[in-house]
DNA sequence: ACCCAGGTGGCCC
DNA sequence: GGGCCACATGGG
């Protein structure tokens, strides 16, 4: 299992290159794109972080001051802007009741961060490992719904498995590795968007023949 | 006019 | 524990 992980990765790799996840340029601005991107088509989630950059607010200190109306419209080609605002703030509330700074949260143990994480209001499993992965550099697995509708679709792990079974069969079967974690889930992603949608285009897929899809 | 996108929390049974 | 639902914008 763990050369068939690693074989579906170096596939997806040749097949759309490397993706050097995540598009940020700070660690905070890795937290805030995943809060704004849950549900949300990463464009979109560009031009409320280019407002934010422009507004001087990509910093914890700007999110944790800024006039809540003024951030809502800010962030609102995000969608969903009133509660992501409120989930903005309470990490930066979280934050500052709870921590020095964002270095002394982000160098938690692994396990500890994760949980810390999951407590705050507004963020689930996969919010919480795409910030210690991208964010904190530690190595937890993303799962994400592209990553459940693969794997079940080739007949991986069964259809409607749990986020953290689906985390830890990754975890499990591949080396503990930032770097490949990182690029994997990138990859991932990659190939949900052009290829396994709701309507699989399975004659162009990279993975084609090692799917067990209906019908194949 | 639909359908979808790098989820999460709330509420019900 | 599982099954719905609301949340909202912009692009195909």
């Amino acid at each position: 299992m763990k050369k068939d992980l690693l074989d579906i990765h170096d596939r997806l790799l040749k097949h759309f290159g490397r993706q050097q996840w995540w598009p940020a340029e700070t660690e905070f601005e890795v937290i805030v794109g995943a809060i704004l991107t849950q549900n949300a088509n990463w464009k979109n989630v560009e031009k409320a972080i280019a407002n934010l950059r422009e507004n001087n607010l990509l910093e914890p200190g700007g999110i944790h001051s800024v006039n809540e109306e003024r951030l809502k419209g800010l962030i609102r080609p995000a969608g969903y802007y009133n509660s992501k605002a409120r989930k903005l703030r309470e990490f930066t509330n979280f934050l500052f009741e709870n921590y020095k700074d964002l270095s002394e949260f982000l160098g938690l143990p692994q396990d500890e961060l994760r949980e810390q994480l999951l407590s705050i209001w507004g963020i689930g499993p996969e919010t919480a490992d795409s910030i210690v992965l991208y964010a904190a550099g530690k190595p937890s697995f993303v799962v994400d719904a592209y990553t459940k509708r693969i794997f079940s679709r080739m007949g991986l792990v069964e259809e409607g498995i749990e986020y953290d079974k689906l985390k830890y069969f990754f975890e499990n079967n591949l080396p503990e590795d930032v770097g490949l974690y990182r690029e994997f889930h990138a990859l991932i992603v990659e190939l949900g968007k052009n290829y396994c949608k709701t309507k699989p285009l399975c004659g162009e897929c990279p993975l084609v023949s090692l799917c067990s899809l209906p019908g194949r």
